[in-house]
DNA sequence: CGGTCTCTTGACGGAGTTCAAAGCTAGTGG
DNA sequence: CCACTAGCTTTGAACTCCGTCAAGAGACCG
């Protein structure tokens, strides 16, 4: 049950088969087809979501229609609206399915009891939250450093296998160019 | 004694006395000077920093030698390269006082024995770094959203006093933009 | 198979960069 | 406390990367 999740966990903290049981009591399972949405903009995020299986993205979508993606969570990465979640403000983003998705949903109104039961889970989620601290910053870093056609090659060589699984209009849409100029650039390399 | 340190932990956990003692006696207080560094690209990243006073900034330099800043960290926010922190590897990234700063350093070989006596601290840190990645997915949005004319319009209405503290081409630099357009910009909004 | 997304192509335009050179400002040492 | 200098800011001209628009080809789903 859940193998990804419960091998993730014991990566950073140790539990036991009965703190297991705990947690897994705890949270909820959520399974979602896709392009079904776990948050649409407006909403307040109410919880963590943990991907088991499947792809998800976050996203949001301009005054002019169009939509932007600043997110993408794999297998093993954790995805929310951190700030909407934090101050229990209404979210600037949606997020969805890219491919049907497994994910576990650590929710927020369990979340005090769930930390008070299982105290490792602090630092779980301080380490979490500090490794995608550290993706961000390289992010940053990577969408700074170079052009737009730079930002892409290093991008599919980087990720050869991951561009397969997403459409090009979502690449460009987090690459930040449009649709035709990743057309452009894919013609040039070919 | 470090005021806004003691004040920004109360904010959100509590500590007693005796265990604020026990904390200031494992922490390192460091004042750096206009321009000295608290982090050097290359180096691996030894603390997280929280800004007592003064104004700290990361950036990194590309191959063509320009400098790209990152993040600015003012009083009450901490900053560390948190890839480099969590891995040990070396930082792509230099931390640097844009104003004469004091800094709290929560040094890494001494970070085990701080959670272990203060296990607050563990949630406390948790909070932050949840907070610096709902800051961070934010930060996506707004580069994302918007021209580089209506960036910079945005951030200088967003943060007048803030814009005054720095020289224009680290906002430049931080904006993504080159110092002669901002300088553009800057004439056509007077 | 029909219709609606998705991807490609090409022409055009403009936001933003590059380069060079000249003012300005602020920090430093004498 | 002034003078010098290095570095910051401004200006303007040329250029180019990349977005916009329009239209057609292809792909996928009900």
């Amino acid at each position: 049950m859940y193998p990804n999740f419960i091998a993730h966990l014991q990566r950073y903290i140790t539990l036991d088969n009965q703190e297991i049981d705990l947690l897994l009591s705890l949270i909820k399972p959520v399974t979602i087809r896709k392009k079904e949405f776990l948050l649409k903009e407006g909403q307040v995020c109410k919880a963590n979501y943990f991907v088991e299986t499947g792809l998800v993205r976050m996203f949001f979508i301009n005054e002019k229609g169009i939509e932007h993606t600043t997110q993408f969570a794999l297998e093993n990465w954790w995805i929310a609206d951190y700030m909407s979640l934090s101050n229990r403000s209404s979210s600037h983003f949606h997020i969805q399915a890219v491919e049907a998705a497994t994910v576990i949903a650590i929710e927020q109104h369990k979340e005090d009891q769930l930390l008070a039961q299982l105290p490792q889970l602090e630092r779980y989620f301080r380490l979490m939250m500090q490794r995608a601290n550290g993706a961000a910053q390289m992010r940053v870093k990577f969408f700074q450093d170079f052009s737009k056609e730079e930002n892409y090659r290093q991008f599919v060589s980087l990720f050869p296998q991951f561009v397969q699984r997403i459409p090009q209009y979502m690449l460009a849409s987090y690459l930040r160019l449009t649709p035709e100029y990743l057309s452009e650039l894919r013609k040039k390399s070919i």
